[in-house]
This record gives C-alpha cells, sequence and structure tokens, in this order.
DNA sequence: TTGTAAGCGTTATCAT
DNA sequence: ATGATAACGCTTACAA
C-alpha cells in the first residue's frame, strides 16, 4: 500500500473547489448562520471529499483558545499510583466530559517541585485554555502559583495558604459521620478512627467528619494515623487494638488501610464485623473480595472529574462559578459492618 | 492582589530590548550556534526578565511539529479500568520519558467504536506528532486506521490485519514458561492454566508459554479461561479444580484472576501452597496482601511506557527503528508457590 | 554573524 | 450574505 502523500488541504483549497472565499469556507465549518444553504452544502461536500480538517496552531494562533485542558497530577502522592482507583477513575471521568465537549485532555504529572516550573510555565504559555489540578497536601505551591498566571485552574480539593482556588470536592466530612452514626444505630460504641495524613484534605476532612459524629454522640474517641496504605493500615490498626482491646468498630480513612486492618484484625484473633465492624472509605473493587466483603464510604470520583470539567470549562469561557462544589458520598453496606 | 494583565511577551518585544532583529532572538531561544555570545547574553536576559515563553501554536504553525504526544488508551478494554494498574503505570511511565524529551502527553480514551473516527481525524490532523496506542483485543481496527494517516504510530502489543505496527513487548511467553518450569522443578505435575481472553495478545501469549512449557516437560495440559476479573478467576479455578480435583498447580494469566483462584481453593479446602500452588501475572501491589502472598510474573510496565516514547520520538524524529522490542519478565518469588 | 522578509493556515474586521 | 485583507507569533531562506 502506497500512502497517499497529498498535502493536507487546507481552507484555501476547500475554498476554491466549493468556488467561494475562504472567509465564507471558514464560515460554514465554524457553523456560523450567515451563510446560504446553498454555498454551505457545496462547501461541506468539498470539506468531506478533500478530508479536510482544520490546522488547530493557525486557529488557536488567532483565536487565543487552545480547545486543550491540562489535568495536573502530582506524581508522588501516595494515592496516584497505588491501586485504590482515584487517580483511574478521575481520568476516566474527565475524558469523558471534556470528549463531549470536544476537548483535548493534556496530563501532567508532576514530579514534586521539580517540574512545577515547567507547568507553571506551560501554563503560562497559553497552551492550555484551563487546568485541572488535582493537589495532594495542603500548601502544595503550584495550585497558588497557578493562580498567579492568569489562566482559568480548578481544583479537586480545597487548597489553603494565599489562592483560594475555586474546587470540586466530596463530603467526606459527612460520610465519615454517616458512618459513624451507622455504627452507633447498630449499638456499637467503642468506635476507633484509622486516619490518613493530616497534611491532605482527604486525610483532616475524614478525621473531623468522626470528630463531629464522635462528639455529637458523646462517645469517646480513639484515633491512629496511617498513610492510606495497606501496610499503614495494619500498623495503625494494631495500635488502635493495643490502646483499647474492647474497641468494637473502627472507620478506616482508606479503603487500602481498611484491608491491613482486616489483617491485623484477623491475626489478633478479632472476628469481623461480630467483634469489630469495619468501614472502609473510597469503595475500590477490593472491597468485593476482601473477607469479609468490606463496607464502605463511596465518593463519586469520575463524577468529581466530570464536574470538574464542567467548571473549568465554564471558567474559560468567561463565566462565573460557584467557587465550591461538594459531591455526595454514600454508605455502601456489605458485610464487614 | 490585583494580576499584573500585561499582555504576554512575544519575540518581537524580546527582540527590541534585546536591540536585536526578531531572527537573532529566536535563534537564540532556539539555541542556534551561530549567534555571537554578547548577543546571546543580551537576549537571554531580555527573555527572564520579560518572562517570555514561546507560542507552540504559532510555532508549530511554521515548523509542522506540535511538540506532543497522543497516547491511545480503549476505555473499555477490562484492564485498563480495573485495578491491575496496568493503565496507571503506563502512564507513568509515558510521562516520565515525554517530560525529559518536553513533550505533551495527550491523553484519549478510545470508547470503543464512537470516538475512533475522532481520533484518526486528530491524528490525521496533525496535531500530534505520534501516536501510542495501547491496543486490547487483536482485530481492534483503530490502529490500523492510523497507521493509514501519516503519522507515526506505535502500539504496546502486536497487531494482527493487515498493518503491522511497530511495537514494544514484554516477553510473557518466556515469563509464563519460566513459571511452569518453576512448578516442575519443585515437583508440580498436574499444572492448569487460569487463561485470559483468547481474543487479546494478552491473554493469548500467557497461554502460548504455558502450552510450550507443558509440552517440553511432556506434562498433560488443562486449561479453563477467564476474563482477568476476580470474578471470573473465581469461576474458572472452581472448574480446573472439577476437572481434576489432584491438580496440584495453577499459573494463571492475572493477579486478580490469581486472587480471585486463591478464594476458591480456600472455599474447597485446598492449602496453597501445600496442595496448589498458585502463581499470578502482572505484580500488582495485591499480591504482597494476597493470603498467602502471590508469587508472580512481573511485567515491567512503566518500563514499557517509556521504551515506547523512544521509539515513537525516534519515529517521529524520521529515524529506523526495530519493528520489535520485547521487555523481559521476571518470576517474583512469594509464599504462593 | 545578523537582518529582511516571506510565509505557515486561520479568523475577524470591514467593505460591499 | 460574501469577499478582501489584515493580523496572529513564529521560523527560515536568502541577503548582506
Amino acid at each position: 500500500v502506497v500512502k497517499s502523500e497529498r498535502p493536507r488541504a487546507t481552507l484555501e483549497t476547500v475554498a476554491r473547489r466549493a468556488g467561494v472565499s475562504r472567509a465564507t469556507a471558514s464560515r460554514v465549518v465554524n457553523g456560523s448562520s450567515t451563510v446560504a444553504q446553498e454555498i454551505r452544502e457545496s462547501v461541506t461536500r468539498a470539506v468531506r471529499e478533500l478530508g479536510y480538517v482544520p490546522n488547530t496552531a493557525a486557529r488557536s494562533l488567532v483565536t487565543h483558545r487552545s480547545d486543550s485542558i491540562a489535568l495536573v497530577l502530582p506524581e508522588a502522592h501516595t494515592r496516584v499510583f497505588s491501586d485504590d482507583q482515584f487517580f483511574p477513575r478521575l481520568i476516566h471521568g474527565v475524558s469523558q466530559e471534556l470528549d463531549a465537549a470536544d476537548k483535548q485532555l493534556v496530563l501532567m504529572l508532576a514530579t514534586e517541585p521539580g517540574s512545577h516550573r515547567r507547568i507553571e510555565k506551560y501554563g503560562l504559555a497559553g497552551h492550555v485554555d484551563g487546568i485541572i489540578v488535582a493537589s495532594g497536601h495542603m500548601a502544595d505551591p503550584l495550585p497558588a502559583a497557578l493562580m498567579g498566571t492568569n489562566i482559568p485552574v480548578v481544583s479537586n480539593e480545597r487548597v489553603f495558604g494565599g489562592a483560594d482556588i475555586p474546587f470540586v470536592g466530596v463530603d467526606a466530612v459527612g460520610g465519615v459521620a454517616a458512618a459513624v452514626r451507622h455504627l452507633v444505630g447498630s449499638g456499637r460504641r467503642r468506635i476507633a478512627h484509622l486516619a490518613g495524613p493530616q497534611d491532605m484534605p482527604a486525610g483532616i476532612d475524614r478525621l473531623a467528619g468522626y470528630r463531629s459524629a464522635m462528639s455529637e454522640a458523646k462517645l469517646r474517641q480513639a484515633v491512629a494515623v496511617g498513610d492510606f496504605t495497606g501496610a499503614s493500615g495494619e500498623t495503625a490498626m494494631r495500635q488502635l487494638v493495643d490502646d483499647d482491646p474492647d474497641l468494637d468498630a473502627v472507620v478506616v480513612a482508606s479503603d487500602l488501610m481498611a484491608h491491613g486492618a482486616l489483617r491485623t484484625l484477623r491475626k489478633m484473633g478479632r472476628r469481623v464485623p461480630d467483634d469489630v465492624a469495619v468501614i472502609g472509605f473510597d469503595d475500590v473493587d477490593l472491597c468485593l473480595y476482601t473477607d469479609p466483603a468490606l463496607t464502605t464510604i463511596r465518593q463519586p470520583i469520575t463524577e468529581m472529574g466530570r464536574t470538574l470539567v464542567r467548571q473549568i470549562l465554564r471558567l474559560s469561557a468567561g463565566e462565573e462559578i460557584q467557587p465550591s462544589l461538594v459531591l455526595p458520598t454514600s454508605l455502601v453496606l456489605r458485610e464487614s459492618a
């Protein structure tokens, strides 16, 4: 098969073939309403016959838009490349919505401080119409830096420190509180929390939800901190049991840690849920396969990705948006609680 | 804080400030060697002071390069959004290497046939300098279609049907064969294979490795087919045991399926590895946390991503490349075999 | 070694 | 409703 190296059709070619000016051809391509039906058709035909596709470089040179959105993910962030599926699900949602809007997705993994400058520069350069930053730790300098450039930015977490970036989050506080209430409702009283890192909103909010529901129920609080990994879940769980051998429930800040907690509980001879009820957070596939199947707090990651895109698109279109949107979480009941 | 809305610096601005022509400024920015030291410095200074960043649209309009590479992933592909980590790891490797080359990563999820045309068109439009397709099934029409456009394409799997696309794969055949030999070497004789889908190279090759090593060892073969998910691993394992209650080992085509197989074996009262040895494929995080920890065949996904990028970059630079590269797999011994 | 000037393929302004 | 024409910001012959 010989490749047909026929030079790519340009608007000029299309115009000539349709017997109109380049301007008119452009109007048709961009769906302007001020073009005669007849002419519109002949241009459309020329486009089809020539296999014309607009040159985006030329287009964005004049429109100052790129029709692409950057998604920036902190590479080092524990959760990103572990198997908690946050990353793939987020991308999935973002990609879906971007597709629908016919925009491109530019993915940037931020190796901690190294590529920050590169990303900032890229944003500045106007190569993208907007940036979605999936921030990890609070006080991550990147989001604020990005806000400095006058390109639209949204985040998946509220970010402290100077800039307040519009964000789309999930109601972790409410989710954990609901989980605690569920436990209280089923008679549990010595309910501990296996928390995530306290320098990330994801860790902080879940703890806050626990504290609020526990003090509301006037129960004594017990907290151990992990780093969202399975291994940390194992050790933190051991500590929790050592501190209070009579504990009868634990709400864990991630499913991976909950999985670790389950292992520890088995090793320590506690039956789940009979002796100790366990509730995770995230709702990853693994929940179905733990023994027993893990009750968990589900957060709608894919939906978050979609919403994030809708927000950044509005922003880049110059519209006003709500500074924050919080998506609901839900308790998924399985066997462990 | 008032945003300084000072218009973005252009090459013109830089040139004027440095007291040179636009052409010379361009030369400095692009690292041409034919510029006097002194001038180079003053331009560099102007660039810094003005915060100049080249406009890529303008640049690619004239150079016909975009300095970006597309990574196309089949969205529907079971493995992509399950938790086998193929997807994140591949992206990780791709991103790393692209960063190093200062190229952008454009991510496209291909909703099965829907967005194929869109992607093909995008490639055709020359918006990217090259495309990496992570093909799922063989006979996926997309890779071949992309080969039709004269933009460079590489894949992670060999693809049949017409076009032969340069690819970077992993030695699944050798990996599984090595696993079988390991089992034979430790005295196992009734070794079954829990295979993956037979319309994907990933499923086919692993089975081929099994068959080759088994016939070499002159052992009777037993195969059941799953779809790479944990649930399918459970049912296929049950079938395998029902067919041969005395089986003493199983090589599974994915860790997720192996996890399912482990559950079934426990339910059926088989001890692992005492009664039945189990070996998985992939080496996901989960392997450390199964009970017992899963021995598995590790494939270097991240490295594959990096290599894929190196190949596509060469191709887009007009260099010749080897039509195929196969990365080694390795057996990771844990407790299950 | 440096400058001049001609594009690259669009969109957008302004006439007509 | 349509057509000239001037940008958009850059690279690259070609001249000097």
